[in-house]
DNA sequence: CATATTATCTGACCTAAGTCAGGCAATATG
DNA sequence: CATATTGCCTGACTTAGGTCAGATAATATG
């Protein structure tokens, strides 16, 4: 019988830690330590500075310097003095680098796409190894400000329209909604912000001004494989002190009944339910917070 | 952007490989290298057989006698002759060898219930872990013929019937259906089959016979975690190869229009709708299925 | 009973990974 | 400007992990 919380989570590591090590296996077979390969893959993924790589890595200095000569004769990086500072030095790949950092890349992507291959029903995978990787990575959830327009953003209202049209009883269509421009969602007026998980685009929410002292929070959503970590009311504490930084002293918003969890959020952080006051279709509860200093 | 399969597929592995090289970490606290605790593992795991578990373990057999010999040198471990073959040996723990395979027991413990304490919502990652798990063992996945009594069938049926309490628009009342009772599941009159995914039960089917040529299929039940994976059919294909086995001919079975992929399951693998066989107040639907053979 | 096979062990050898002390050059500081 | 600090490098050394070629003893086979 191992169907236990503690037994259940011993077996998912059983069961990751072979695939963890096929991938270390694979990349053992271009004929390179690991040691080396994975200093190869940091360079390669934006690390400049040695140490940087060494922190990041967790290498001594000694070992960092050694597993650099090794890659500088195999003649993969090239390291220069750092421009300000003469004992620090930068690393970058050369060509024949290049084409070996995406050699690993390759590789990687191929154990994943092996992984996706081999599951019909990839969708709920894919849900169960998000849900784990924020879960895991909780601690490393950051907020962003960025244009309503990045790609990150739009996915992020993709998922918010598409989850309000499985709740609707009725459906979404974003047309009848008023759509806020993104002018009103950035600054001055405004402001847009995502929670990265990892690069993973997790939640948003947004703020629209209009450059007085009222304004608006619309567009607030957690990815399901967040759920139950806080994140909603981090998103929300976050477009408040964004709302201050624009000297707005009162927000307002508008929602639906169908969506409890964001009623409790609301009701629990200083939010009055207020009049009516717009014609969107959709809303049927309305509320209104005034900011504190 | 990394919102696309692959990407997603690969910041999951990120994800978890620092929890088990955590792992690992706090394996190498006990103050003896990991290969040495590997070895110590999989005996305390039951494994007695020197070539199984070199085999279990991917060792060669000089690295493999070297490492029992440390661990034997500590006094954890006593290796005796095969009594049917002496050339083979076999492995056992010592009381000390018992108590430090127990101490990396509670480390591993210590490490899962740390990723439970962390997160708030448990079941969900909890599902999350049983999907992603039995997904990457799906090839591992075994059937077992079992008493219906034995704890993990008995888990299955309470999760069979949970299942059909939230299917159900009135909900499920087990004592209202007519309980098979545990002989008519069990040899020669029927069968009980188990579907264990590293240890973890994730789906069940009984047959149901009462000596005579016709028997029942009866709670057919595969776990969330393992849907997707045609592990109904393995089940229903099992459980006809046990009916062949006690010369039945005839199967029929009950169920419910509430659960249409075990409807889709049937019409597509040879059964007939036939006309009501019982008064159960549950099924609305009947099938029959003539084996051939 | 001689010979082949099997299971484990031993010694010799190798590489990867990592630690540590000290060296050297560049930069910061009193 | 002397001295300390910083960042990286080198050499010496250690351990873990693993390969390979026989050695040894037990068992199977013609």
């Amino acid at each position: 019988m191992s169907t236990d919380a503690i037994a259940r989570i011993r077996r998912f590591n059983r069961a990751v830690t072979s695939e963890v090590g096929a991938l270390d296996e694979s990349f053992l077979g271009r004929g390179r330590p690991l040691g080396a390969a994975r200093v190869l893959n940091a360079i390669g993924h934006g690390y400049t500075d040695v140490a940087e790589i060494r922190d990041y890595l967790g290498l001594d200095s000694g070992l960092m310097s050694r597993l650099l000569r090794s890659l500088e004769a195999e003649g993969l990086v090239l390291t220069t003095p750092h421009p300000d500072d003469a004992r620090r030095r930068i690393v970058s790949l050369t060509p024949t680098g290049e084409a070996e950092y995406a050699a690993y890349e390759s590789l990687s992507d191929a154990q994943a796409e092996t992984i996706l291959a081999r599951h019909p029903k990839s969708e709920a995978l894919l849900a169960a190894m998000d849900l784990i990787a924020t879960a895991l990575g909780r601690d490393r959830i950051i907020l962003e400000t960025v244009d309503p327009n990045t790609p990150d953003a739009l996915y992020c209202l993709d998922q918010y329209y598409a989850e309000l049209g499985r709740r609707f009883a009725t459906g979404y269509d974003v047309s009848l909604a008023a759509a806020p421009d993104a002018r009103e969602m950035s600054a001055p007026l405004g402001a847009f912000i995502l929670a990265l998980s990892d690069d993973l685009p997790i939640g948003c929410v947004g703020l629209k001004g209009k450059g007085t002292e009222i304004a608006e929070i619309k567009r607030l959503w957690v990815a399901p494989a967040a759920r139950g970590l806080g994140l909603a009311r981090r998103l929300m504490q976050a477009a408040e002190n964004a709302a201050r930084a624009l000297s707005i002293t009162t927000l307002r918003l508008d929602t639906n009944s169908a969506l409890p969890e964001a009623l409790a959020l609301y009701q629990s952080s200083g939010w009055v339910e207020i009049d009516r006051f717009n014609d969107d279709p959709y809303p049927d509860y309305f509320f209104e917070k005034t900011l504190n200093s």
